[in-house]
DNA sequence: TCGCAGGTGGTCG
DNA sequence: CGACCACCTGCG
């Protein structure tokens, strides 16, 4: 997703092309509640109803009762309800899972920008036309048949780096034995380790348990809730005890919450 | 110039 | 099994 200069976002999922905002609150007045916070109605454009009821209505989680879940972790500490507070909109998208694994295996011991520069590139120079929206077109990620037929060469100018391996060798893996379905087989894939694999289960298979643990979470866990740097086990333990059926929703929040304060 | 960024695989004790 | 460490790349 590409922020615009009136605020709003533009991105592609699925194949296709969105623009996406977050309507002013009292721009009308329709006399639904906002569920007490300070935003108004959603506007996607370049959007059709089918695919709005096939696509983004899934893809924005927007069936969940992100308030229930709310309560339902409020009130064990007031880190998490800080942190609730603090990201309030905050939903976890269900994204494609091919998608998901490159662009998790593109995103270890890397930045932001290099990561959105590398999947853009990945995009443009093997993928196939997805659609076009105000003049710029956009492009599908490789599927694992393209990917997997490719050489470390050939992925040179994406800039890949390291992860150039990971991904063709992923790619052949999943062409082997098929798509992973669950944590042990996400594991299975190269490049993919506990991390990975858990931000996969998290945002491409809709496990909202799963509790992905980067230096960011390791640094919450650390300095909120006192546990020791090191001691991962004792994290996801924590996690489950704490946070449990929704652990991937509280570490979102969380995650948000840290990178704000340092 | 050098450390570091939304980790992982390999090696060693 | 846990502790190290190299690893592409580009930016500050």
């Amino acid at each position: 997703m590409e922020k615009q200069a009136d605020g709003s976002y533009t991105g592609i999922a699925f194949g296709k092309v969105v623009n996406m905002k977050m309507e002013s609150p009292n721009a009308n007045s329709n006399g639904n509640s906002n569920d007490g916070c300070d935003c108004g109605d959603l506007v996607i454009d370049n959007c059709t109803c089918e695919d709005f009821a096939d696509i983004w209505h899934r893809y924005l989680d927007l069936d969940r009762d992100y308030n229930q879940i709310k309560q339902g972790l409020s009130g064990r500490d007031k880190t998490i309800y800080k942190a609730m507070d603090y990201g309030y909109g905050i939903r976890i998208l269900k994204q494609d899972l091919w998608e998901t694994i490159i662009s998790f295996i593109i995103s270890q011991n890397n930045n932001i920008p290099r990561i959105k520069g590398c999947i853009e590139n990945l995009a443009k120079n093997f993928g196939e036309v997805a659609d076009t929206y105000k003049g710029k077109i956009y492009y599908n990620l490789p599927s694992p048949e393209k990917l997997a037929s490719l050489t470390i060469e050939d992925l040179a100018p994406v800039r890949l780096g390291y992860r150039a391996k990971y991904l063709i060798e992923t790619a052949k893996l999943v062409l082997t034995d098929g798509m992973p379905y669950d944590f042990d087989s996400l594991s299975c894939l190269c490049g993919v380790g506990p991390k990975v694999a858990n931000c996969v289960s998290l945002f491409g298979l809709a496990n909202y348990d799963s509790f992905p643990i980067d230096v960011w979470v390791k640094r919450v866990m650390f300095t909120l809730y006192n546990i020791d740097e090191k001691n991962v086990k004792e994290m996801q333990r924590f996690a489950t005890e704490n946070f449990s059926p929704y652990g991937g929703i509280a570490q979102q929040y969380l995650f948000y919450y840290m990178r704000s304060i340092n």
